[in-house]
RNA sequence: GCCCGGGUGGCGAAAUGGGUAGACGCACGAGACUUAAAAUCUCGAGGGAGGCAACUCCCGUAGAGGUUCGAAUCCUCUCCCGGGCACCA
């Protein structure tokens, strides 16, 4: 026997990542494809840091899933791209006093190095950058559409405004009150700002949920986001006849609603205002708007508020109640107001005790002391509809009102307009230009891109204006209307309106008249599989789908959702935190995979742990699957040396054909640790019987191949396949009859303990099964003689005798 | 507080239309090879008790109950961990 080569990954990957290379083997035929499957990943976001392993474990676990399908016989478009615009990049930038613009180059050209290092199945041919003006020329005509539409609009709205990273973010943005980047305490600032107005679909984006194929985890976090909620709104006369509208989805409670509150912005709130209470009002105005959202949003602190010194007529009851500001109030949701119920409402409850208000007990609920807020109660002190339950109540009681116009059903949400406007330099600059007769003004398409332009001072600062309009050069231009001076908007867009589209643009990178080519969209999309992480749930997931419905109501794409199919992989963590450069525990794969190679280091980050709920990134393990390599390497090598071809042992033929059957089934299901394990098993009975066959070996390097492509490639032309790639091979097909013959071991229990085993040929009746049980030592010891009461028999696994 | 996940050997994990718990891998122990080490190979192993031993029995999937011939899996309650939302009316 020759001898057989050690095996070296980082000779063997970098000769096959070149070869991919040259024959161009990753890019499919755009135009006519036989049958395309769009395998889709989240793109990253370039930092000066590289990819860490959190990347390459998504990159890795989607790559296996496209490689299957390629063997499966699909024309499998894998493209990449990078989300390099962003607060992150500019904000690196600045701390090493360099234009972003420089910088990214570098870091894409890093990526690149490593992606291609992880050997993925990329098609290179089509990856963009959101920072090519190429790319967000495209990106600006997208706002234009939006805006044409009547769905970008401009409004004077409190926004968040981060005062370290100096600009506003949209809700998705702010976590706890804090900015999602940075952590600071977010404020509240009232700022012009660019919104679209995804509210509207807020109904649709919620109903298509039921319809589309995804992972039931980001489906949860997408409705929890929508917040849709059924109630009614009710109308609170003043004396002056001014109508006080306030949202509830109690109207049940409507008896025991002692006061109303305003949000301390609320539009009515001045005129209402007596005059006596004028100087407390506004002093808690003040007071109000310098808070930030952290103190202001966060609960469980004592209520503040002040009486307006004014009325309302509970349109119930018909009593005047007193109207109150407070800041637990929030503006944005709802109309702004509440009706205050203080028995049946923890919040108006604790407010009222504070307050001295009256509590008006409305539901009774055994057992329950006040506030009770359950809705399984009888109505009490509600005039005509005491004694009914809270539900049936709530409903005589709406259309009781509403005959009176006082009460309308309405569904409110908890999803808000998209601010889309960042004060910020490194982004796609808004194309619109504001003319003084005009208003603002779309850029006409052909003065597409509005460039960014390259300049030392981007600096943010905390004017709420963007650096870009410290440019005279670019900011004054006449007004592509009317020809008189104008000035272009000087903020930048969100990065996630980049995002929101760039699956459509992968296929058509070559267009540069079109943002999506017609027919390449038609053949490619929408996306086949969609894997990503739960972070981007409800940012770009939404964001995506949003802008998706808006293409196809305009007629550009033919379908409304771009996802039909998502999958959420799980998060790497290292000792069990999330990884992050605070944290100081972030794992940069480039030395592993020097070490070990990047099948290994792949495999090892598929075996840590199913990939749909994620693991803990510890390196001792990683030997194990250098050693399955290792071993399998040695087989094929054997394999190959071997002349003849004498037919399988049936108990390895059965082995390998369950061996097809899990892996198959585990690979497509994205179940990747049990399938490498079955490999694994099917690799330690070949080397205990020695039946390391070319027959053997076949099918298990094919089905290698998404895990370990590089190795896979290589040991199918050791086996003699030389000329063309193992991934225009075909996934091996198991047998059924075969992968369920021979002996069974069948576990005997009497009275449902384990007592025994007997071993069988699969499928023996349970008479013949009992049979040789009884005869079984150990389960005649417990059976000792009684007679038999009864016999649970499972086919193949196991008999219970009850005595 | 509300909504999702999850809790299984020393460790990562398998097994959930109820049916032999711990596959596969790491680490570990013993042995083989070696001058030695590494690598590799073979064997062992959830815990406890008894036995020289093959072996036998008991306990065991966060905890407590329940349903069932039989529960990691189903039901009820409790505890803990992770994620999301959170003064959303």
């Amino acid at each position: 026997m020759p001898e057989i080569p050690i095996y070296d990954p980082q000779v063997v990957e970098t000769a096959w990542q070149g070869r991919w290379a040259e024959r161009h083997t990753n890019e499919p035929d755009l135009d006519r494809p036989r049958a395309p499957f769009y395998n889709l990943m989240m793109f990253p976001y370039p930092s000066a840091e590289g990819l860490h392993v959190g990347n390459m474990f998504a990159f890795t676990g989607a790559d296996i899933y496209g490689r299957l399908k390629r063997l499966q016989g699909h024309d499998v478009f894998e493209p990449i791209g990078f989300d390099a615009f962003g607060i992150h990049s500019e904000n690196y930038a600045l701390s090493v006093g360099t234009n972003p613009a420089r910088l990214i180059p570098q870091n894409i050209e890093n990526f690149r190095r490593q992606l291609r290092r992880l050997g993925g199945m990329f098609d290179w041919r089509h990856e963009l950058s959101t920072t090519d003006p190429a790319y967000y020329k495209w990106t600006q005509w997208l706002f234009l559409q939006l805006f044409a539409a009547g769905l970008a609009y401009r409004k004077r709205a409190a926004v968040n405004w981060c005062p370290k990273d100096k600009t506003v973010l949209a809700n998705e943005q702010v976590i706890n009150g804090r900015c999602e980047r940075c952590g600071t305490p977010v404020e509240q600032r009232a700022l012009e700002q660019w919104f679209f107005r995804i509210t509207d679909y807020a109904e649709r984006l919620l109903a298509n949920l039921d319809r589309l194929d995804w992972s039931e985890s980001t489906v949860a976090l997408q409705r929890n986001w929508i917040g849709r909620s059924e109630g009614v709104e009710l109308v609170f006369e003043t004396p002056a006849g001014r109508k006080i509208a306030v949202f509830t989805t109690r109207p049940d409670t409507v008896f025991g609603a002692t006061y109303l509150v305003l949000a301390p912005e609320h539009p009515l709130v001045e005129e209402l205002i007596a005059v006596e209470q004028r100087v407390a009002v506004k002093t808690y105005q003040r007071e109000v708007q310098g808070k930030d959202i952290v103190s202001r949003k966060v609960g469980d602190k004592t209520k503040s508020g002040v009486f307006l010194g004014s009325y309302a007529r509970n349109p119930a009851t018909g009593e005047a109640i007193p109207i109150w500001i407070a800041d637990y109030v929030l503006m944005e949701y709802g109309t702004g107001a509440i009706m205050a119920v203080p028995a049946h409402d923890k919040r108006d409850f604790e407010f009222a005790g504070q307050f001295g208000l009256p509590i008006r007990q409305v539901v009774k609920v055994e057992g329950e002391p006040l506030p009770s807020v359950s809705e399984v109660g009888v109505l009490a002190g509600s005039g005509a509809f005491d004694g009914l339950p809270c539900r049936e109540g709530g409903r005589k009681i709406v259309e009781w009102l509403a005959a009176r116009g006082a009460a309308t059903p309405r569904v409110q949400y908890r999803l808000h307009d998209w601010c889309i406007s960042r004060q910020r330099y490194w982004g796609a600059p808004i194309p619109i230009i504001y003319c003084e007769s005009c208003g603002p003004v779309g850029v006409p398409e052909r003065d597409l891109p509005v460039m960014l332009p390259v300049i030392e001072d981007f600096r943010p600062d905390d004017t709420g204006v963007s650096p870009l309009a410290r440019h005279k050069e670019w900011y004054h231009v006449p007004c592509p209307r009317c020809g008189r001076p104008g000035r272009r908007e000087t903020d930048v867009s969100d990065t996630f309106l980049d995002s929101s589209w760039y699956f459509l643009r992968y296929p058509s990178t070559e267009f540069t008249d079109r943002p999506f080519d017609s027919g390449r969209t038609k053949t490619w999309l929408p996306v086949t599989t969609y894997i990503g992480g739960n972070e981007h749930a409800v940012l770009h997931l939404l964001y995506s789908r949003f802008i998706t419905m808006v293409l196809r109501q305009l007629g550009h794409v033919h379908f409304e959702e771009p996802f039909p199919k998502l999958r959420a992989h799980g998060l790497i963590v290292k000792d069990g935190a999330k990884m992050s450069k605070s944290r100081g525990n972030v794992v940069i794969p480039d030395a592993y995979i020097r070490q070990w190679g990047a099948d290994t280091f792949r495999m090892y980050l598929m075996f840590l742990g199913p990939f749909q709920e994620g693991g803990d990134f510890r390196e001792t393990g990683i030997v194990g699957i250098r050693r399955f390599l290792d071993k399998v390497w040695q087989l094929a090598h054997e394999a190959a040396a071997h002349r003849l071809r004498p037919a399988l042992p049936p108990d390895v033929e059965r082995k390998l054909h369950q061996t097809i059957k899990k892996v198959t089934a585990d690979t497509e299901s994205l179940d990747y640790n049990t399938a490498i394990a079955a490999m694994m098993e099917y690799v330690n009975l070949l080397r205990e019987t020695g039946s390391g066959k070319r027959e053997a070996l076949e099918p298990l390097v094919v089905m290698l191949a998404p895990y370990a492509p590089h190795l896979a490639e290589e040991l199918w032309v050791v086996l003699g396949h030389t000329g063309r790639s193992i991934f225009e091979e075909r996934w091996p097909v198991y047998d059924e009859a075969l992968a369920t013959t021979g002996d069974v071991e069948i576990a005997v229990q009497v009275n449902g303990r384990l007592r025994g085993r007997v071993t069988v040929p699969r499928g023996t009746p349970e008479a013949a099964v009992v049979k040789r049980a009884l005869a079984d030592e150990g389960v005649k010891k417990f059976v000792d003689g009684k007679p038999i009461k009864k016999t649970i028999f499972v086919q193949d696994r196991l008999v219970n005798l009850v005595v």
